[in-house]
DNA sequence: CTGTTTTCTTGATAATTGTCAAGAAATACT
DNA sequence: AGTATTTCTTGACAATTATCAAGAAAACAG
């Protein structure tokens, strides 16, 4: 509970108002290893927060290849903030990669605190373009054309994933197989 | 101006108070072909939106080579949201494929009219909520592996596209050269 | 319309990566 | 601790793609 709101608390000083209203309208659930916690699909009507642990995303395409989009560890935000906001189908699935522990809030309550605290508007932009950040760095970091540099870039800007996260996944997020992410690996 | 009116009443029906303001806000800039609507690095302190031509936004890596990220036609916004939201470095160039005509508001402005009409917060939400989906799809199009099946999920997803902009581009876009896209092209 | 520049294609070759297969290493389970 | 399962590595070979080079086609400018 005190990891999301420092994690709000770093965008805003937030009211003892506003920090009852949160706190009254989170809802904790554990993950074990191998659970899913959002479902290719599946309409998003919560939001959640990782507080412990770790969780892949990845799409499953026609052929039923999975492809793995991100990951996300303990004080990160674990959104579909275009199907929360649209209501459109989630464009990935999310897996627990270890106990995982998080907190949600529904669409409902996030809704609410928006309306009744506006001044909030300006962070959740604020926290969505950082994530826009983000996502182009990682669009950036796959059309790097080599294997080898591609990995390379990774694990100079994310050494804990590739500690903490099984190769193949790293392979899959890369666009490479996990053999030749083995390889690439070996040299130098 | 009465595409950018058309392009909001999309979302929302406006009201002549908010019809003026945004109108008494816009300005208007031509760019003939070749010419940079927003240079990498810069600070953005505006948006825009294309009244008519074609845009291709890509980025230069330390290596000096340029890769595409995507393009942008009438009737779309034109923006850096990270950017212009955090007063950080835009992370890709912006340069015109032809001669196109554009409708800019400052970042000013654009705080003022939604501090004015806060009702527009959730158009805002939603129309970045729908930029991310088409994120998602740019990003779920470069995983696919083979580049004969990457440009054919472009020419299905995006024919205009293919029509409209030099090829080089659009293999640049696919994270291939040049003579590949032509080779995949002539094979099928 | 004509020459110039840019874009696109084609060929030959080299480099990279994928695929299939098998074994080693690490991790999980009881 | 010992077994089972999963993950990772290595090898041989095939397929894909990049690179370099040169020419054809198309677009552009005067």
């Amino acid at each position: 509970m005190q990891q999301v709101i420092d994690f709000i608390s770093g965008y805003i000083k937030m009211s003892e108002e506003e920090l009852h209203f949160i706190a009254d309208n989170l809802q904790f659930t554990s993950f074990e290893k191998g659970e899913i916690l959002l479902q290719q699909g599946h309409i998003l009507n919560k939001m959640a927060f990782i507080i412990k642990g770790a969780v892949r995303g990845y799409y499953t395409d026609e052929s039923g290849t999975e492809h793995t989009l991100g990951f996300a560890l303990e004080n990160q935000p674990l959104v579909a903030f275009d199907s929360f906001t649209q209501q459109t189908p989630i464009g990935f699935t999310s897996v627990a990669l270890e106990n995982t522990e998080t907190i949600w809030i529904s669409q409902s309550a996030f809704y609410n605190f928006l309306e009744t605290y506006p001044r909030y508007e300006k962070v959740l932009r604020t926290i969505i373009s950082e994530y826009m950040t983000i996502e182009g760095e990682k669009t950036k970091l796959l059309r790097i054309v080599s294997a080898k540099e591609r990995y390379k870039a990774l694990l100079e800007t994310h050494p804990e994933l590739v500690k903490r996260v099984p190769l193949k996944y790293i392979a899959s997020y890369l666009g490479m197989t996990t053999e030749n992410l083995s390889r690439v690996r070996s040299q130098k």
